[in-house]
Parts: C-alpha cells; sequence; structure tokens
DNA sequence: GCGCTCGATAGAGGTTTTCAATCGAGAGAT
DNA sequence: ATCTCTCGATTGAAAACCTCTATCGAGCGC
C-alpha cells in the first residue's frame, strides 16, 4: 500500500508514469499496475486516463495529500529506529536561496561534527521552489527568506537579517566610500540576479522605495557570475554582507554597506511541520537554532529573530 | 506494510499473539511472520521475545506510535474517497461515561438525519477507558469529563455542565423538599455509582466538601440498578441532572435539585486531535458544537462552555 | 514430571507482483 | 491523409510472497 502512495507520489511529481516508474525504481508496468490497483483499493479513480499524463482527478488530489502525510511518516519512523540503533544516520536534502549558501557551512559543519554519519546534498534554487519542494518531499529542510507566503505548513527557525552591500571596485565612482545610500547604488551600472530571484525582486523594491528604477545592465542567476563581473571594474552589484563575507574581500574588491530606509529580511531554515519531526530535521533545527546565535550582528537583532518562531 | 502495522497495534492491545490475530482475521502464525517481517524492515527487534507475549522493546514502543499515527491516517484517507463518492458514509465507534449516555441521543438523532448512511456503536466505560481507547483507534470519539488529565492528544468540544440532583420517592424524608443540600443527602440511604467511575469519585468529593463522608448503602456500576433501588422506595441515589431527565421521572421518584459549593463538571466529545479530521469525525464535531448550544441551562453557561474548546 | 498454553517453525498451495515484450491510441510532422 | 513517434495499457511467464494447516518446543503450574 505504502509503495503504492510512494508511485502516486512520484507520478504528480514527474508528470510522466516512465519517469515516475524509474524514481521509484520500477518499471512503468508495475507502476501503471500499482496505481490501478491503489485505484481499486481506494473504489475511486485518481488519475485522469488519456493517451498521454493528463493530470489526477479531484479524488487523486486529496489522496495524493494523505500520501505526503502517510509516507513521510513512514520514512521518520524508518529513520527515528535506525537513529536508535546506530545513532544519528542518513541523507539531508536541504535547498537553500543563492544569496544564503555562504552560511550553509555554518549549519553543516558543526552538524557533521556532532553527527558524522550523516550525509548531505545541498542545492541551490528559488524560495518558491523551496516550498514546492519541501511540500513534495523532495528536500528534508530549505534555507530561505522567512516573510513568504506560508505555501505549505512549514516550521521556522530565523538565522539571520540579511543587510545590502554594494561590491565594487575602489577605482569605481562610489569606490572609496564608507557606506553608500540607495539612490547613490543606482547611479553606477549594475549587474545583478534575474527577477525570478526573490533577493532580485526584493532590491528592487529597495531601489524603487528610494526613487529610482532599477536598471541592471547584466543580469544572471549565478552569483559567481556577477561577482566576476565586478571584478572586471566595469560592472557594480548588490549583495547581501552574509555572501559578501563568504566570497572574500580580495584588493580588487570593496563591499560597502547601503544605508537607507531598513527594511530587513529574515531568512531561516524552514522545515515541514510535521509532528514529531524526523530525527535528523529535530537535530537540524537544533543545530539551526546554535547557528542563529552566532550569525546575529547583535543581541537586539538576536531577539527580534526569536520573536519570529 | 500497514497490515504489519495493524498487527503491532492488535499486539499491544491484546497482549497475546493467538487473541491480536483472531483480531486482525489472520492465524497466528501469519501474524507472528508478520512482525517478524516488520523486525527485519526497520533492523531492529520491536517485541520482546519470550515463551509468552512480555512486551514491547523500545524500539517497539516507538514503531507503535508512528504505527498509531499511520494506520490512522491510512483509515481516514479511506473514508474521506468514499464519503467523496456516496456522501459520508461508515461506522462511528462512540464511547460515553455512562452518566452521559442520557444524552447521546441528543448527538446522534440529528446526525443520522443529516447522514443517514453513517451506523453508530455506543459503549459505555470509565472515562479512563475513554481516552485509553481513543488512542489505541479502538474507537472514533468518546463522552467524557473535560477536566481529565489529558492522557493523550484530544481535542475537545464541551457539551454541558454536569449539576446533580437527589433521586428519591416524595414520601421518603427529605422527598417533600424543593431542594436539598449535599449535607442532608449524606444523611439518607444511598446508592451509588462504584468508586472506579469518575462520577462517583466526584461526588464522594462534593459529599466530603459539605463535611460528611460518603457511606452509601449499596454500589454498582450500573445506573439502570441504582434507578430501579431508588424506586423501592428503601434508597435515594444521585444523579446528573441529564440523566434523571432521560429515565423520566416517574409519580413514585422525584428528582430534586442539590444546592450547595456549585463545582460544575463540564462533560464534552472528544476525538483525536489529528489534521486533519477523518470526515466522519468531523462531522461529529459539528454536531456536537449544535447539541452543546441546545443542552445549556443558560446563556451564560454556554459562554462559559464555549470558553473551554 | 505431566499436561497445558503460547509462540515459533516447516512446508504446501495459492495469490500477487514484477518484468520484458508488445499493443494501440493520439499528437505532430510531412 | 498518412507516417511516425511517444506514451501508457495489456499480456503472459517467472518469481516472490503470503497464508494456511500441522507440528514443535519452551516454560509455567500442578
Amino acid at each position: 500500500m505504502i509503495d503504492k502512495l510512494e508511485y502516486l507520489l512520484a507520478l504528480s511529481r514527474e508528470r510522466h508514469f516512465g519517469r515516475a516508474a524509474e524514481a521509484c525504481g520500477v518499471t512503468q508496468p508495475t507502476l501503471s499496475a500499482g496505481l490501478k490497483q491503489l485505484e481499486a483499493t481506494l473504489g475511486a479513480l485518481l488519475v485522469q486516463r488519456g493517451s498521454r499524463f493528463v493530470g489526477l482527478t479531484p479524488e487523486g488530489v486529496r489522496v495524493l495529500d494523505w500520501a505526503r502525510r502517510i509516507v513521510s511518516d513512514t520514512r521518520a519512523m524508518r529513520q527515528e529506529i535506525v537513529a536508535l540503533k546506530r545513532g544519528l544516520t542518513g541523507h539531508l536534502r536541504i535547498a537553500a536561496i543563492p544569496t544564503a549558501l555562504g552560511m550553509v557551512s555554518t549549519l553543516t559543519t558543526p552538524f557533521r561534527t556532532r553527527h558524522p554519519d550523516v550525509t548531505f546534498k545541498i542545492s541551490s534554487c528559488t524560495s518558491i521552489a523551496i516550498l514546492a519542494q519541501l511540500e513534495n518531499l523532495e528536500i528534508d529542510a530549505g534555507i530561505t527568506y522567512l516573510d513568504n507566503e506560508p505555501v505549505g505548513r512549514v516550521r521556522q527557525i530565523p538565522l539571520y537579517y540579511e543587510r545590502y552591500q554594494l561590491l565594487t571596485t575602489p577605482d569605481s565612482p562610489l569606490g572609496d566610500r564608507a557606506e553608500v545610500t540607495w539612490a547613490e547604488v543606482a547611479s553606477v551600472p549594475l549587474c545583478l540576479l534575474t527577477p525570478d530571484m526573490q533577493n532580485r525582486r526584493i532590491i528592487d523594491r529597495l531601489l524603487r522605495a528610494a526613487g529610482t528604477e532599477p536598471a541592471p545592465t547584466l543580469e544572471s542567476n549565478s552569483m559567481i557570475l556577477l561577482f566576476s563581473h565586478v571584478r572586471t571594474g566595469r560592472w557594480s552589484s548588490i549583495m547581501p554582507a552574509k555572501l559578501a563575507q563568504t566570497l572574500g574581500l580580495t584588493n580588487t574588491v570593496r563591499a560597502i554597506p547601503i544605508v537607507g530606509p531598513d527594511t530587513a529580511h529574515a531568512v531561516g531554515l524552514v522545515v515541514p511541520s510535521r509532528e514529531p519531526m524526523t530525527s535528523l530535521t529535530a537535530a537540524l533545527v537544533a543545530e539551526a537554532r546554535r547557528a542563529a546565535n552566532e550569525l546575529a550582528d547583535s543581541p537586539d537583532e538576536r531577539e527580534n529573530l526569536r520573536a519570529l518562531q
């Protein structure tokens, strides 16, 4: 039964019988038969039949919802029993927004010291995708903005507030400043993330609040690419302080704090709000709580973050 | 997998392989093998082995906890899909404390009018047993005192406050009174419930609060038996008003309100606090909310009850 | 030590599951 | 219109699994 529910999860994710079967490690006829059997035992069509995959029926959508619960509980149970025997083992799949990638190591490094048998897979994607993947059990945790429209039921552990810095070369127009305003930032040629990234949308909002229209002359979805363009001296960019810190300041690149309307966006760990949590998830949450104390720029900020939980 | 989890549930309930197997509708070797397979897939012993059933291992207890979740979610899923097709159908198992049996019909009657395809099984048992059975998925809902030590996670819907009346014959010492005090009640020969019933323990407390020691000359676990003894004219008894109302006042039996310290005990519906609820449970909760309005003795009381949720 | 209860084990029989191979319907291209 | 390609359903054989009856063996009480 549970394996059949996994078939349904895979199908709704892949939207293709063959790929779903492959993802489950069975052949396509097996998956087809499994779903047909699930439909028989529940007494309702779950998959809209056609020459190709069309979608799930309303009943299918409801079953999908239950399947997520049941499958994730089953996995959590398995994991907990393994953890009871051999200590914390297993695999944590984490997705993070690109601007948070730099600080992931402050989470993973102490975690591995504490639990050496846990392996990680960390992927970079948009805040929207993180919530979608959490919902579909494709990742175990995400690191993203906490002021998102709540898409699914998630538990959030605040980590730090994102503050922005202008990345530029010392010999460019603003290169010698100790701090700059958002209005000033808009006056230099900028390279920024693409607008599908929430970070870019936040920066756009901040620039508009300063009365200017964002007009980057180069867009990319890779922070590394932006950074390398800044190094040429022909572009400047805007980056969260935590990330600029990680990339390291060479003698050709300066990071200048941007002052002005301080609409700080909190970044934190998000995990499925299932009670009780997976033992791995629980350990990660504990680690995040510890990391939050280290990452906070001031005791004040620490207090504010704690209030967000 | 799920059927194996059901085996574990049955075993922990019956504490006997043969009876557990019977409860699951399989033979004892099948249940034994199923549990052994569950142990193999989880990689841990779940049942303490001995010549007879000893108990579950710590791992077994943890798995049992998950099994309850997974099995109940699976049942809820099945039910919801059936409900989507054929409207609300199925079976509701309710347990109630004896003193609440009289008012169950104010819940079930309108429920059946609304959902004619739902059948009921209503059993009478102690408040402790109700919570235990709820925990073990043996009943779907209970009707009991709401001031219990919370044994499991339950959601409670208040129905009414229990108030006590003296049941007696018109020609007995207190038979002509409009109301009596707890101290007066203690002066007549009483027949009461046995002390394993919470109702009796409450009455004992009330009698002691009035400075008297409860000394019933007859005890039983059946309200009907108590009532029939009252009718002989040789005993009086103490009953919740709601129940006295249901049993009906013949011309040989009077119900006299007992005044004094008003430590009202709220009675209500309790259901497993699983999110989302079974469709049947959700419908029952809705019915209980409606019934609470009807049962309340005053608007004041209605307000107090609402606050308990 | 005898008998009884309980749970484990063995082996047969039947069902279910799985897979490779193939079919057939529909979409898109020519 | 027809060809072709993709996708999901179907088929049939082999393997795996599950469930049963029958029986065993350990421990408990007498």
